[in-house]
DNA sequence: GCGACAG
DNA sequence: ATCTTGTCGC
């Protein structure tokens, strides 16, 4: 795959215009073809270094067939809807070492559901150009009324009159997940997916396995 | 000015 | 995200 980047040392002020100007690019309607190969991500932290996890599993199988974990120092700090400059460069060089290319990403965070439309699932898939979705544990922006209790259930998340994404029980009476758009996907076909990796957990098991690599732990 | 706030 | 014991529920 080919991996377009940009710099990454900003200021939270420039990387806002930055996030401003990807977002006119990313695609919201699905572009993808089958799915063979879903790729589950995420990043953990331990005493200044962030170390981040790749899983790609067989669909709809859901089988482990890969994975990749890369490191490196933390260089920005936390901060609500920059998430990406934390976490985004150590997860371009996991993806880097990857030997497979996986037909659709789905990240633990938020898609078009942030306050300039470019969370992490959406900045990343675009400088990947590869389909993903966003699948948050919690609400960055966007409001919501409760989605009834049974698996399946989900009720769009609306941010200032737009529909950004949608809140989806991925198990009965467990708290629900954020679900919206990354890139190269549509909303339903996002929520489709999310639901289609979610055996027995909340979260994707994609997303499931990325988490323990990146802690540190042993898949 | 006062909250809210992905991981 | 990460630090942390016991405890409640199925």
């Amino acid at each position: 795959m080919r991996i377009s980047s940009h710099r990454w040392d900003l200021s939270p002020r420039e990387a806002v215009a930055l996030q401003k100007k990807l977002a006119g690019r990313v695609v919201r309607e699905r572009r993808l073809g089958p799915v063979a190969r879903v790729a589950g991500i995420d990043v953990g932290f331990c005493d200044g270094v962030a170390r981040a996890a790749v899983v790609v599993l067989s669909y709809p199988e859901l089988e482990v067939i890969d994975s990749v974990l890369a490191t490196r120092p933390v260089t920005f700090p936390y901060i609500p809807g920059l998430l990406t400059f934390r976490e985004g460069p150590v997860i371009l060089d996991a993806m880097g070492k990857l030997g497979t290319v996986p037909d659709l990403l789905i990240f633990d965070g938020q898609g078009i559901a942030h306050p300039r439309r470019l969370g992490i699932a959406s900045h990343i898939g675009l400088l990947l150009d590869l389909p993903s979705i966003g699948c948050a544990k919690s609400r960055l922006c966007g409001r919501h009324e409760e989605p009834c209790l049974e698996r399946g259930c989900h009720i769009l998340l609306i941010d200032h009159g737009e529909i950004i994404g949608e809140v989806v029980r991925t198990r009965s009476r467990v708290k629900p997940v954020f679900v919206s758009i990354g890139h190269r996907v549509d909303l339903s076909t996002g929520i489709e997916y999310v639901l289609a990796c979610c055996r027995g957990y909340r979260l994707p098991e994609t997303t499931r396995w990325a988490d323990r690599l990146a802690a540190g732990k042993r898949l």
